[in-house]
DNA sequence: ACGGGAGATTCCTCAGACAAGTAGAGGTGT
DNA sequence: ACACCTCTACTTGTCTGAGGAATCTCCCGT
């Protein structure tokens, strides 16, 4: 009954119960729950954190409730979220994903790149200059620049992973950048610099060599 | 579904409110809310039917709410299921991230790879050779070679991303097989043979290229 | 300048009441 | 016997009020 661990709510924890009951195969798909008010006196918890964690798992998409009716399975475990799988894996695997996409990417910008494309990247490197900001701010500012490359890559799939990658990769750069700033922030920039450069000029060996340059060292310095 | 017709409960209609209002920037990422009272009063309903509103959203993995902090957003947006996303997608642009992923792959395996490894990868190029087949059979086998790549590899991260790019490509492949078989059967085993043979004797640039010019000369076939 | 404590703020949980919707039982007319 | 209608029991939806627990803020003393 009483867990040791109660840093998750009630309302989680039958949330999380619900869900394991329900893979367990005691309510099958499309099978009704119990009334709320029977399930709650039964789990002994009030009604109102059994809607709680109801409305937990239909935002999961699990259930589904209709007034009148009743509460229905929808479906019989969550679709893996792949930020759930980034925030599991080990650091060094998430950036060597990183080094595969954005290599190929940085590449592709290089040849598909449009004026336009050029001017957000300067736009972008101009805007990650300014130090002495909160560290968020220059996270996100480097962030913005590197989703650019993406942009200029136009390939929608790339984007998507990048924007997959962005969550678990801003929080460890955050994380990192608190315990050991960065021993020149000049170098970075000039990095940086080269990359769009490269891309600019359609030279694509040297924007995906850049690309890979920067994240290695990245990859290094999380290790 | 008849979710155009379903008249939406009011709770779900907050939630789609404060979603869109997330989405447009009013609440940027990890920024509070306002408090329950004074949110629910601004929209007009209970603090019950909002608080099951931000149920649904940290169910979606939007918001998170902490007991004497506030509530605050985590994402800008739900996280959309990779398959519906590669399903949309341009098969170009699907092959063009596998290229990315799997050179990378490649190259890594080639360096990391163990006895094992190589056994397996063997094993599945040899599995992979017989001709005459039912398509459906070679294409699983080919992606069974591929996939040990990965593993070989030693990256979660990037076995993941094969796995969720599988299910589009084999029927995409299935497809041109169905309209076009293969050219040559045994040139087609050799590039995948040097590929194998690359990673063997640890040859990382070899096992790259190797990748690369067969995955191109697909997409090239695809498009 | 630094640490500690009290108060304010915020979310968490419960209970009760009534409204709104659904589904099935039972009656009615043909 | 069959189709249709109504009525009722049941279920979810919404609101209100209360008290408890966790967290944050700010002031105070050292």
């Amino acid at each position: 009954m009483n867990a040791q661990l109660q840093r998750h709510p009630l309302a989680a924890q039958v949330a999380d119960a619900l869900l394991r009951r329900i893979r367990a195969g005691e309510w099958s798909l499309g099978h009704r729950l119990p009334a709320e008010t029977v399930l709650a006196a039964r789990l002994g918890v009030g009604r109102s954190t059994l809607r709680e964690a109801i409305r937990e798992l239909a935002g999961k998409g699990v259930l589904d409730s209709r007034q009148g009716a009743g509460v229905f399975v929808t479906a019989l475990d969550v679709a893996e979220d792949w930020d759930a799988v980034l925030r599991r894996a080990d650091v060094a695997a998430v950036i060597e994903a990183r080094i595969a996409i954005e290599t190929e990417a940085a590449g592709l910008a290089a040849v598909r790149r449009t004026p336009a494309d050029v001017r957000g990247l300067r736009r972008a490197l101009a805007a990650r200059a300014p130090a002495g900001r909160p560290v968020e701010g220059h996270v996100d500012a480097d962030m913005a620049l590197h989703r650019a490359v993406f942009v200029a890559a136009h390939n929608e799939v790339l984007v998507e992973l990048f924007d997959a990658f962005v969550p678990r990769v801003r929080t460890t750069m955050v994380h990192m950048l608190r315990v050991r700033p960065l021993a020149s922030e000049e170098a970075d920039h000039a990095a940086h610099a080269v990359l769009v450069d490269a891309i600019a000029r359609r030279d694509a060996p040297a924007a995906a060599a850049a690309s890979r340059t920067h994240l290695t060292a990245l990859k290094e310095a999380l290790a």
